[in-house]
RNA sequence: GCCGGGAUGGCGGAACUGGCAGACGCAGCGGACUCAAAAUCCGCCGGUACUUGGUACCUUGGGGGUUCGACUCCCCCUCCCGGCACCA
């Protein structure tokens, strides 16, 4: 509501985010070269990527904080002469356009065109600057078709392949999981949903052919966070040990007559008083064949680790097993052990057959303390003195820091030294050999679902499976498809997608209705938008090599939920590239930035907790910088926001009070305004040319190190309050102090002159450029700049000498006690800090009649004087 | 259980290699302006005690230690968040 109350500040003076905002935003976008990458450019290059978003309808306050990160580094990146790459995209496929279609009847495309608009319009009205040249939107053939490429290539080279087996599958999704999208044993998508076991054909990426290098190449990624490094270090989780057969003395069945065993501790195995399997190993199926009552024991035991598993429990398990009545030799000591069936061993580990060894192993101890198996002890603590006798240690003993007994000819090695022998007596003999496990599996890349890029095989009687040729990509996803989440892929009830004809014979065949999962469209998506517009390829390598150099993407910032899933498959996609020549570098990102997340009131934002902020709600009330500027001023972007809404408000109050700073003083008209900034200036103006170098200084170092771009705000702030009180606020405000008072405030009244006011302006604009853009160009335009430029404008420099001091406060200690503070010159020497610290008459009075019994100085810090 | 990360005023957070704990912001309190409110501006703002414009003591989850000096380093413990988990 307009008064026409004479106490306001004139028009002019209030910050008017929306006017701003609007005006700017309408001149970039009719200008699209602004925020794009140059092609062909001799600069050095900077791609900066956030992780792009699934086009749910509206971006979270999450996206707001990655993105503002990002569109911050990469304007400081444009001002410091950099060619900057700052693409956008959108990953389209997925679920829950599915489940959309299905609620409200709207074809998933339609949905999925009608929310990436809405979020680019979103994204714009926040002003980050991207290169929409490059979109990528992964749902449109141009882009999937791609998929379809590299999955033709993968097959020619046997990357993927094709093969029945036990399967995750999600109910309510009613498709099949990776298993990396198994969280806790619930889907990734349903929390609450178990995820159930299933056996099925499907399609798999051999991502464990590049288990080893993964894991090596982490060394390589010194600019990723440790936490990342060490979660994919855990689910890659390398294991040497050593294989070892146990016969069986006859044939059993089709399954045969040894039991290879895992184990990383063949050291122990003379203490081997067992031999445990899985119950779903398949030799058990032979050895149950002629008994009913061993094989419903074991479906017992199978029913209790699917159930265990399904609540995402395995681990507490209680400890279960069954004699299956037979014997197994020991091929070191020709000694038969027992073999059982045990609810604890997992068959998609190791063989699924152990050697069980309770002297030394928690598990087996406990298992044959229950079952009366014999407990043995064949390693001795080592002990450091020689003649001491070596105590024998409480069971189980589980260190590597022994020695071996009752071990035959093996007696008296280390344990390191037995491992080594043991594993090459077995290779050597023939009944075993020293290898290594990964707990990675292939990635399981089917999904029974309508909304994905179709997998470009088909399947003829004659000639089996026969990959789609590349003239023939892509293969099109039908539209108008009829969506349920049961009976399959909603493909199988499509007849002109399902029915073609085989490419080798022309005969009827019928097309692969599964559809890809989405994390391959993420994997190598950031290499589309380097050459977004190929019809040739997925991309030039040569375009690439520009962008991506020899170790990748320069800088990439998302959640850390995507430590593991996404960034190991995009490590994997590389490294398939290269090896096909196309990319020369081994790892897609070379540095990594994970931001926290969102919280408020103490709890992750979520509808049900109904604590969501929206971004638009945020914008409307106080404009889109305040908005992004807050989710980099609440704290550092690395740690966890708690989100409060009266913070947005305070950042506002800010940016109105620089917007005034400048209505008031912004001169550009003043015959001055362009002279150079005079060399001795003093008092309150030395003070504010001091703290502006200062807070140049400081903000390009966060800049350059940590990112704590809310000490930088903090920074800026200070500056203003300095400038604010130094140089002076309106006339009215000083006026009525006078008035009633009867003194000017002092500190008002303060003579600036002019060309240190512009270079304040000029300075104060740049700085705020990456964390309020919108404002920063209406700054730089009031003070007589061309704004049309401004992102190409030179990062400002501090000057050393102009930052220093000239006076420092040295605060003084008494035994560690703060007593005083003495000023002295920034450049005095540690005596004459010394003197004047015991000139002090706080200090003199304290000391008075005590003995010093030293005086340390750190230099421009601190003194302390000890005494007795 | 193992591996990471964290705990600082009423609140969000500063303090970067050991050197003034609490920058900056929010909330609050007092004041100016106003018929009033909003906005804006000025001042105060960790706790306790006292001789209260000052001074002393206490204070960075808890306990010990190293040091002239510890939010910071070392040992032990509590709680919170994230990841992994009968992985043989």
């Amino acid at each position: 509501m307009a008064t026409e109350d004479k106490n306001l500040p004139a028009r002019d003076e209030r910050y008017d985010a929306h006017g701003i905002e609007q005006k700017w935003m309408d001149r970039w976008q009719s200008d699209p070269s602004l925020y794009a990458a140059e092609v062909n450019s001799s600069k050095q290059k900077y791609y900066v990527l956030e992780m792009l978003p699934y086009p749910s309808g509206a971006l979270h306050m999450g996206h707001v904080r990655n993105y503002s990160i990002g569109d911050a580094l990469a304007r400081y990146m444009w001002m410091n002469g950099y060619n900057v790459l700052h693409p956008m995209g959108w990953d389209s496929f997925g679920l829950p356009a599915e489940n959309a279609a299905i609620k409200n009847n709207t074809p998933p495309r339609e949905w999925t065109l009608a929310n990436i608009a809405a979020m680019k319009t979103q994204m714009k009205r926040l002003g980050f600057g991207y290169d929409w040249s490059r979109e990528v939107t992964t749902c449109l053939p141009d882009y999937y078709k791609w998929n379809q490429w590299f999955f033709l290539k993968m097959y020619e080279q046997g990357l993927a392949y094709r093969k029945k087996s036990k399967v995750n599958w999600c109910p309510k999704c009613a498709t099949v999981l990776a298993n990396e999208q198994v969280v806790g044993g619930m889907c990734w998508r349903h929390e609450d949903t178990p995820v159930e076991q299933r056996e099925l054909e499907q399609w798999f990426l051999r991502i464990t052919k590049y288990a080893d290098e993964l894991l090596h190449d982490l060394e390589k990624l010194g600019g990723w966070p440790e936490k990342v490094r060490i979660m994919q270090e855990n689910w890659i989780g390398r294991s040497e040990g050593t294989l070892v057969d146990f016969d069986l003395g006859g044939t059993i069945g089709p399954a045969g007559s040894t039991i290879t065993v895992f184990t990383t501790r063949v050291d122990t195995i003379f203490g081997a008083t067992s031999v445990q399997l899985a119950p779903e190993h398949p030799i058990v199926k032979d050895m149950t064949a002629r008994d009913a009552e061993l094989r419903a024991k074991v479906e017992q035991l199978i029913a209790e680790q699917r159930k265990a598993k399904e609540v995402g429990d395995i681990g507490a398990i209680e400890k279960h097993g069954v004699f299956t009545g037979r014997y197994a030799k020991n091929p070191y000591n020709g000694e038969a052990v027992p073999v059982w069936v045990a609810n604890y061993i997992l068959m998609d580990y190791g063989t699924g057959a152990i050697m069980s060894v309770p002297g030394h192993d928690e598990r087996d101890y406990e298992f044959a303390k229950k079952y009366g198996i014999e407990i043995r002890l064949v390693i001795l603590p080592q002990s450091s003195d020689p003649e001491e006798t070596m105590a024998e240690p409480q069971l189980p003993f589980t260190t590597m820091d022994g020695i071996l007994v009752n071990s035959g000819e093996f007696s008296g090695l280390s344990c390191e030294d037995a491992i080594q022998n043991m594993s090459a007596q077995a290779e050597a003999e023939g009944f075993g050999k020293a290898t290594v496990t990964f707990r990675l599996k292939d990635w399981g890349i089917s999904r029974q679902r309508y909304w994905g890029t179709p997998i470009p095989v088909v399947y003829c009687q004659k000639d089996g499976i026969v990959p789609v040729p590349e003239k023939d990509l892509p293969v099109i996803l039908p539209d108008n498809v009829g969506i349920t989440l049961s009976g399959g892929s909603p493909l199988l009830n499509v007849p002109e997608f399902l029915n073609t004809t085989c490419p080798k014979c022309g005969g009827p065949a019928r097309r692969e209705t599964d559809t890809m999962d989405t994390f391959i469209d993420s994997s190598w998506y950031f290499y589309r938008y380097a050459d977004a517009h190929n019809d040739k390829g997925p991309f030039d390598s040569k375009t690439i090599a520009y962008w991506f150099g020899a170790d990748g993407i320069d800088q990439y910032i998302g959640g850390v939920e995507h430590a593991i899933l996404h960034l190991i498959y995009s490590r994997f996609w590389t490294k398939v590239m290269r090896d096909m020549g196309m990319v020369k570098n081994d790892e897609p990102v070379k540095r990594l930035f994970t931001q926290g997340m969102i919280i408020k009131n103490g709890a992750k934002m979520s509808k049900n907790l109904g604590n969501v902020v929206s971004p638009d709600d945020m914008i409307e009330q106080y404009g889109a910088d305040s908005t992004r500027m807050y989710t980099l001023f609440a704290t550092s972007p690395d740690r966890e926001l708690d989100w409060q809404d009266e913070g947005v408000a305070g950042v506002q109050r800010f940016l109105a009070r620089v917007y005034r700073f400048f209505v008031q003083n912004a001169d550009p008209m003043h015959p001055e305004w362009r002279d150079p900034v005079p060399g001795n200036l003093e008092g309150p103006a030395r003070e504010i040319q001091r703290r502006l170098h200062r807070t140049v200084k400081k903000i390009t170092e966060d800049f350059e190190s940590r990112w704590h771009f809310n000490t930088s705000i903090a920074g800026l702030m200070e500056l203003t309050n300095q400038l604010l009180n130094d140089i002076g606020r309106w006339q009215e405000v000083r006026e009525r102090q006078v008035k009633l008072t009867g003194k000017a405030n002092p500190a008002g009244t303060a003579e600036i002159p002019v060309p240190l006011i512009a270079d304040v302006q000029h300075k104060i604009a740049l700085l705020l450029s990456p964390f309020a853009p919108y404002l920063a160009h209406e700054l730089w335009e009031m003070i007589g700049e061309d704004a049309s430029t401004m992102l190409r404008q030179s990062w400002p420099k501090h000057d050393p000498a102009l930052a220093a001091e000239d006076e420092i406060e040295i605060p003084v200690q008494i035994n560690g006690k703060l007593r005083s503070k003495v000023v002295v010159p920034a450049a005095a020497t540690d005596d004459q800090v010394t003197q004047a610290a015991l000139a002090d008459e706080k200090v003199k009075a304290a000391i008075a009649g005590k003995q010093i019994v030293k005086v340390i100085v750190v230099p421009k810090k601190l003194v302390n004087i000890v005494m007795k």
